[in-house]
DNA sequence: GTAGACCTTGACGCCGACGTCAATGCCAGG
DNA sequence: CCTGGCATTGACGTCGGCGTCAAGGTCTAC
């Protein structure tokens, strides 16, 4: 097949595929002119670089699954190199997941803290009955919340 | 104070400073010979803007924080504006964490199958030995945030 | 008067995973 | 023949938070 067809077979697009291709991740053979030609085997290894790429892993830590899968073994994490890859991947995982729940706990302490000042401050400035919350929420994306790229000389 | 020593003092660069200026988060008065000019409160309102970052917050984020103290405030989330900013950023993280805790399972899981398929076949396995794990796990897509785009159709 | 330590603005680089043109080639249908 | 829908490569844009030059101005010390 080409293309076109394995992108919308995958339910991803033609420009991600041939950055895969970029990368080697998911070479493609050429028909006679010039097209790249994909069979079943390539959807597979597809579907699995977008398994691995919902849980959060990135591409070049699907690399080894690919290379397990094209090896001939049944699954992509039949081999030691994907093992290793998983493993990282929990601790990675595990680290961050403290992370945020440290961050979490300090944030929500700040919150409540914050509260309760605005709490005292609003009953000593403003007569009982007065207006409703402030409703000042806008559309946002969700980010991660994450660091550990050298920064704050420290 | 000029800008080496802000940046000093703060534990940044005088890149970061000039960029926050840029971004309007950290305006700077100016000397006569046109050096940026600097006191006490902008080294409060620039620790500010670091303790937030320290939790993962983006530097817009930490604008309402910012201003709340330039406005007079005793503390930058004794307004409104950063009460809605920490709401904000406590569901963010709940549900970035209860997303994390997800895939952690489900890593978990495929693991464990695949070391015991793996047990099954031989037992040989590579030493590890990374870089140093990081903490780049998105909650999902952080381009947008749903599916519609086009990718795994499902 | 000159080294050199500070400052200025401007502009490009980086990371990840693509999106989005642009210019052009290939092939089937009317 | 032309149209139109697929394909090709190449190259720049995006987002966030700066790093890293580059070319020059300013002030101080010797």
């Amino acid at each position: 097949m080409r293309i076109g067809e394995l992108a919308e077979r995958a339910g991803t697009t033609t420009r991600t595929l041939r950055y895969y291709e970029t990368l080697g991740l998911l070479p493609a053979r050429r028909a006679g002119n010039g097209y790249r030609a994909y069979d079943e085997d390539d959807l597979r290894l597809l579907r699995q670089i977008q398994t691995l790429r919902d849980f959060g892993f990135g591409l070049e830590e699907t690399r080894p699954f690919v290379e397990c899968l094209r090896a001939g073994h049944p699954a992509g994490d039949s081999c030691p190199a994907s093992l290793a890859v998983y493993r990282r991947k929990l601790a990675e995982l595990d680290e961050c997941i403290a992370h945020l729940n440290g961050v979490r706990q300090q944030v929500g302490a700040q919150l409540a803290e914050a509260e309760r000042a605005m709490a005292a401050l609003e009953a000593t400035a403003t007569a009982p009955g007065g207006p409703g919350p402030r409703c000042e929420l806008g559309p946002h994306d969700p980010h991660d919340g994450d660091e550990a790229t050298g920064r704050r000389a420290g």
